[in-house]
DNA sequence: CGACACATGTAACACGTTACATGATTTG
DNA sequence: CAAATCATGTAACGTGTTACATGTGTCG
């Protein structure tokens, strides 16, 4: 839904072409999301199908084909850029799911799980570090601020379910945690 | 492919049947990530015709239906829980893509967004901060704390972006608003 | 000429969501 | 008895991924 939105959102500026609508959604995220080409003519399809894109005049062009936004698409985007993207439940995050379900294990299961993710995470870290000089446009620059705050946040949960775990009060082999076999 | 491997990994911890599945899974995840019930038994059909799960023994039971996980199942689970998980794009995030999106455009627009996006998400952290009194079991605690740090995380990165976006050399009608070709 | 960027598309597949259908057992 | 919970499944749909097919233009 994102990517669509996104795209839509692109084609709110200026009319333009799949091609250069995956080149500008890419730019926008800092080169870090890309997106296959092929999605994109997908994407334009049911646009048009759902009445928020339509094909635009094709002025002096050779073989692109521009699409245009309509008012209804407009309004959506709107509506979209307006409305705070806040859900009660956040996404499904492959991390948390395995820290999550790490710890319902044994207490050396989960410690080892999460050593391994915060290892992993802080070696993540020092790369996004040093990388970004200072340098770069605003979306590269931003994209990377938002990745390095978002696994100094993910760090420090980590060693909070470690203290957690490492302090709770054991509940050792109750139902279903020793494993068989 | 995050719940089903979460899946995976409870059936490697004892046999169990789809609906005991879909309770434990979110028991673990704190109740946050519900899942359809429908969606687990498909997966465990998935698992099936991958091998890495099979029907186990129907003991004493009533119309339940058990599942077992395989050797080979127990060896990607394994891998599942040792390797981290540290992907060097992270999953795309619409927040992300909207605020990007965003910056892209007029620096009042930006600057709108990045306010609605932020009042809405302090709300939210107020919430989170008034839930969880220290009380329920641990899943739920950890959950809630990693929703929490998240959305300090981004909170504050919604302050940079503020501050980048209003600080910056203004690119005021560039972008791609020109470029004809 | 050959490689690469530009440009558009299709097909197959995986994952997830919602909704629906069906039936047994438990409990107020 | 009626309602809720337990339990299993199917169908339709939306979104995203990978891979493939095809063709033009440019540049070394």
């Amino acid at each position: 839904m994102s990517v669509r939105l996104g795209i839509l959102s692109l084609l709110a500026e200026a009319p333009s072409h799949g091609y250069q609508l995956k080149a500008d959604f890419e730019a926008r995220t800092g080169g870090v999301w890309t997106i296959n080409v092929g999605q994109v003519y997908t994407i334009l399809d049911r646009l048009q199908k759902d009445g928020l894109a339509e094909p635009a005049d094709r002025d002096a062009d050779g073989d692109r084909r521009p699409w245009a936004i309509t008012e209804q698409g407009r309004a959506v985007v709107e509506r979209w850029l307006t409305e705070a993207t806040v859900s009660p439940a956040p996404p499904r995050d492959e991390m948390l799911i395995k820290v999550l379900v790490a710890v319902g294990r044994a207490p050396e299961v989960a410690l080892a799980v999460i050593d391994h993710q915060r290892t992993a995470l802080f070696r993540l870290l020092q790369e996004a570090r040093r990388a970004t000089p200072g340098s770069a446009d605003l979306a590269e620059r931003l994209m990377a601020e938002a990745v390095r705050a978002r696994h100094e946040a993910d760090l420090a949960w980590l060693d909070r379910c470690e203290a957690l775990v490492t302090s709770s009060p054991t509940p050792p082999s109750d139902s279903r945690t020793e494993d068989p076999r």
